[in-house]
DNA sequence: TCCAATTCGTTAGGATGCGAATGAAAAAAG
DNA sequence: CTTTTTTCATTCGCATCCTAACGAATTGGA
């Protein structure tokens, strides 16, 4: 509990560093506040939630996206969950291993894998699930109903502006 | 360009998917654009600028603090910059080797490491800092100026929840 | 039809990430 | 003052994570 700085500490010592320099402050405060939320949801949703059920986060987001889409392609993961294709190989290797999912060769395109959950990683996200939407309301619930859809549509705002120029890219 | 699946879509999907398990799609938007939005802005800042300058992300944010804060012990990166201990000895140890930092023995407390940086580490936060608020301005202009306070104010407002329970870890 | 260009998942090599165990140092308890 | 407990950074083992290079499959011109 000793040295540890507040927020606002660091965001006053920051502006003194910075004086002088053309900086846009609230620009700058709405990304690092981003990361720092980003950073703490996801320990706090590891430590509560995943580690109990022996889950990685990616390998909870992975798990998420081919519960939703059923059968979904390698590629398609990879770009919703926003990681590469070779980091997404070991995820589903360690998923496979644990009985979550199962992948096959698309009869279509042999190049292509399907994954599709087990019914064991079906029974996991039941499980998991309503848990995880527990703690999204208590995190959500700082901010005023009324404002969380401003704050989601402000967020994606930033992921399309974000991913405009990386269309292209693995 | 092929199967990717937009946003909306996504969320279409879901919400089907999970009719009638009562589930408050407000808090789940809100966590899982926060999600989006760090991972799409990580991977832009990491293409756009720290890949020119051979930093990868955890080593910028580790540089950005201690930047800030002049001299600082290694648990209060490790707490500021929002990692375990364990693997900031290893970025450290990275940023070391490529001659951006100094790590010191406390002479008061012999257990604790001081860091500071070198001119070296000093010129390069220079000249990336400039570019890297650049580009926060593109991020966040999606925003109305008048709303940024209020997303960032909103962010900090989940960050400070999700630390609540969090306070002796490590 | 054939062959170059593209697209797919995997591998290789190195950096980052964690929890748990370790040893040194300091603080607390007796 | 000595013993116990706590606190610190590091190490260990393993799971992500990335880019680049790769081989296999498909596509798109000549």
């Amino acid at each position: 509990m000793a040295g540890a700085h507040t927020l606002s500490e660091t965001e006053r010592q920051v502006s003194t560093l910075l004086k002088g320099m053309n900086i846009d402050f609230k620009a700058m405060a709405v990304v690092s506040n981003l990361f720092r939320a980003a950073s703490a949801v996801r320990n706090h949703l590891e430590r509560e939630i995943l580690s109990r059920h022996g889950l990685s986060w990616t390998g909870f987001v992975v798990l998420w996206v081919v519960w939703v889409w059923e059968s979904i392609e390698t590629r398609t993961i990879a770009e919703e969950v926003g990681t590469s294709k070779a980091s997404l190989t070991g995820v589903l290797k360690t998923l496979e291993r644990d009985g979550l999912i199962i992948k096959k060769q698309s009869k279509i395109d042999r190049r292509l894998v399907l994954v599709t959950l087990t019914s064991d990683g079906r029974r996991m996200m039941k499980r998991i699930f309503p848990e995880f939407n527990k703690e999204e309301i208590f995190l959500a619930s700082f901010i005023k109903p009324a404002e969380q859809k401003g704050v989601a549509d402000a967020l994606r705002g930033i992921t399309v502006r974000a991913k405009k120029e990386n269309l292209k890219r693995n």
